[in-house]
DNA sequence: TTGCGTGCCGAAACCGGTTTCGGCTAACGT
DNA sequence: ACGTTAGCCGAAACCGGTTTCGGCACGCAA
């Protein structure tokens, strides 16, 4: 209701010009008079004239959008990163005035269906691609169409596309020598499935920590579970309850972490003290989990912000195989890792009171 | 690169047909023999040809988008609940292949202005605003814009727009009366600024819920701060730190609950036993909380869904006012509360041992 | 045979902008 | 005084669809 918002026609009649005129006008080209041209500027934001962005898209031909591809499992347990990274891709799209665009795969269609819809129909110059798998097919649909895309995260081979990540691999190297610098030898793995190429990279590091400080790989020691806080308690359990239960946990997410610190709640077993605990994402909620919980924290502050500027330099037309960013995350030490105690019902270890 | 993708006027030359008739076709005209449409719906999806968006919304005459507007503050704590909203409202857009897009006010533009630039440049079809003020000007914009919105939470005096949330006032009304009934007697109130409705809102079920029981109302134990940890933390420090001490504090949200905790922790006071504490959220993250947090849960798992189907409504044409739905918090007792003990520092009640 | 619907499709206007091109006017040099 | 050249603006095509309208060809009844 109310008279549709004011177009160029309209303003073009008031300023007794033509459409084509007032259009170069506001698009300062330089075959306009200033005279005219702050005439027409003045006209336009007195009467509140607003360019239709769809058709000016049409025009232009690109859609100014680009878009964010919702991870799927939701529920109970959000995904706390969803709003930073949404914060930061629409920072770097703001200052270009393009807009961000949310989709989550209708279900009833499939992701890649619903994918290729979106490209095709051209609402989209680009894509961005949240925790891939290790072989993820939305990689390879978006590079035989032709779009530009990021992915927050990597695939298994990752050099012909643009990504943003933390090195997960790298991370669990450090939390495994943490942990061996504590005296522990024998280290606990609680994982996601391995379809996940972040899980997978996780799994690495955690192995090559092992060999790197000379300990032996056992395969009772990791266990994979849904990444959920009940998945951690059910890993965590399915390990202390081993014949010779681990002295540490290493955790492939703060909310499995969690869960984990629950089952060992339950068998009496103080986490830090008598068995340690590390998690891996730095959620600010584990400041307040009992007892709080150490974490390899990730910057992932900015990743949003990178993740945009990389894919709008890529619409320009960089190449995409140039961008490749790969962050460290780095140990938060709370209070869920401590040195090895000799009361934990395994081999005696000598115990050494290591400095903190 | 790679030639774009097939539009309307190649398909019709594949066919011989012109653009109107394949127009026609695809969209179900009755002037078009069954025949001929067959076929070219079959030629549609095997050149796999998709209309372009921008080209149709604008012949269309509607965007077929609405828009988001992430609330501002972001930073460590992020919120939780967007992605779980956005989720919803994805889910409701989707089944009419609406887009959704998710803007955060320009910082350089100001909130009105980005929301008055959006409305008028005819990209959505409508709004959802979350958290408002307690006299929120987007409301009073979107009204006079004549777009159609809906909020997530209420205003002041909220009859003559459409709005979803939960009844915080009742909440605390039923935290307060639960304190009351396990013998407290001096309830710390922990708030938000009170510009932000919810938190006018649970200070008044807070009173109401004090004189409810017949207790005094103490403008110290009144205590606001920013909700954050932080802000729960330094609130309650300060409320304990009073000559008498509350036995009790409700807070405004989860996340300064455990900030509040960290205080009580401070001090060598357990939360639950010598005080209690109920948050307000039902943050699945309170589970891990030291201890685990009680707190008022809102169902918000269909917050998203019941905006986004109210929001397409009004589109359609429905009157805004009709759309008021107050959802009820419910109390989900975790170990924050408990019975008041008399070694608190402050006048003797009669203990008594309520039942659980 | 003529006339008249009816079924089916093409022509063209339109949505609201952008951009190329051409022409008019005034100033300029010679 | 006259041709040239900027400077400035209008005309028109275009982006890729949708939708109204008109007309051709056919079948049917008179």
């Amino acid at each position: 209701m109310g008279e549709r918002s004011v177009n160029l026609k309209a303003l073009a009649a008031h300023l007794g010009l033509t459409v084509s005129t007032v259009s170069r006008a506001l698009n300062n080209y330089p075959d306009i008079s200033p005279a005219t041209r702050k005439r027409v500027k003045q006209a336009a934001d007195q009467l509140g004239y607003r360019p239709n962005q769809n058709a000016r898209r049409l025009s232009i031909g690109t859609p100014e959008t680009v878009c964010y591809l919702m991870p799927r499992q939701i529920g109970p347990n959000a995904q706390p990163f969803v709003a930073q990274l949404l914060a930061g891709l629409g920072e770097a799209l703001n200052e270009r005035n393009w807009d961000l665009l949310v989709s989550q795969a209708d279900a009833s269609v499939g992701d890649l269906a619903s994918i290729e819809r979106l490209v095709k129909s051209g609402r989209i110059a680009g894509l961005v691609i949240s925790r891939p798998l290790k072989n993820d097919p939305r990689v390879k649909l978006m590079q035989s169409l032709g779009c530009p895309f990021v992915v927050h995260g990597r695939t298994e081979k990752s050099d012909d596309y643009a990504w943003y990540d933390v090195d997960g691999e790298d991370a669990f190297v450090t939390a495994v020598n943490h942990l061996a610098r504590l005296g522990h030898r024998r280290i606990g793995f609680i994982g996601a499935p391995l379809q996940y190429q972040f899980a997978q990279e996780r799994l690495d590091g955690y192995m090559r920590g092992l060999s790197h400080n000379g300990l032996a790989q056992a395969p009772e020691l990791v266990q994979i579970a849904e990444f959920t806080d009940e998945g951690g308690t059910a890993a965590a359990g399915l390990l202390m309850d081993l014949a010779v239960h681990p002295t540490a946990l290493v955790c492939v997410t703060d909310m499995m972490a969690l869960g984990a610190l629950e089952a060992l709640h339950a068998r009496g077993i103080m986490p830090g003290k008598d068995v340690s605990v590390i998690g891996y994402d730095g959620l600010h909620f584990g400041k307040h989990a009992h007892p709080p919980l150490t974490t390899m924290a990730q910057p992932q502050a900015h990743a949003g912000r990178r993740l945009g500027d990389m894919l709008l330099s890529i619409i320009d037309g960089a190449d995409p195989t140039k961008f490749h960013e790969l962050q460290r995350a780095h140990l938060v030490q709370r209070s869920t890792d401590g040195p090895v105690t000799g009361n934990a019902g395994q081999i005696n270890v000598s115990e050494r009171e290591d400095s903190r």
